[in-house]
DNA sequence: CTAAAAGTAGTAATCATTACTACTTTTTAC
DNA sequence: GTAAAAAGTAGTAATGATTACTACTTTTAG
């Protein structure tokens, strides 16, 4: 079977272990843990084939770095620009713009990204 | 009057001129063709002051770079992950999952990023 | 078992973004 | 209007996340 490797296993293991949203060094940190000599490049290479295939999802807050969830049932990020946190949300994306009664949570603006192939890069 | 500027308000011309989603490098290489001389960290400053104040939006699609969007109505943002484009929807939010039929997109993941302050920051 | 294929560690290079400094424009107070 | 303070800018250097590369190791397929 391909695709196999410990380094992998661990990479994913460890963002489904956790219920935040690390950034690529925040996993590095994590899984060093477990195999001390893993090296930075290994997890980038590994998350985003993980990303590719599916198996976690990529969040890009735009704080500058790529952020990763191993949870994959839809729900909203809350990003707070003041501490830059990223908070879970199971309101019902209709419902986002009365958003503020939930969580506590002020919110400002929405993004949306829809993520998959556009017509042109379909057929091919 | 406080955040005037020559500088921002062509910026912010520039961004509301076109219909598309460019990063803060291309948004420089359009200034540039009004104020030949203007500096890449000024047009990172303004398109950063401009989020801020609410004037434009920013999107994070993961690609590494942001990207800024004159148009503040609600619409989700379609990203192809082969060819890079990032594509209007005016989809409504609640129907995120049926969206293949529209704009011959194949949806795969979505990700909703609301932006604002959450219960801590709030506070201060 | 053994050669090809895939994956890895470690380091160097890339590139978007930010920080910094000396200078210019705008604002404010008289 | 004018002069000092405040805000903004150009240009360059620095930062930091990500990617590329190379020699080496592990896995897979026959």
């Amino acid at each position: 079977m391909a695709n196999y490797s410990k380094q992998r296993e661990a990479i994913l293991n460890e963002l489904q272990n956790r219920c935040d949203h690390p950034t690529a060094t925040q996993v590095y940190e994590g899984v060093k843990k477990v195999i001390p000599n893993i090296s930075l490049g290994t997890v980038y290479r590994n998350l985003a084939s993980l990303v590719e295939s599916g198996e976690i999802l990529s969040v890009a807050v735009g704080d500058g770095k790529e952020h990763f969830d191993g949870d994959k049932s839809f729900h909203l990020h809350l990003h707070c620009k003041c501490c830059g946190a990223i908070i879970d949300s199971r309101v019902q994306p209709d419902k986002i713009k009365g958003i503020a009664q939930f969580d506590g949570f002020t919110p400002e603006t929405s993004v949306c990204v829809v993520y998959g192939l556009c017509k042109n890069c379909n057929k091919q």
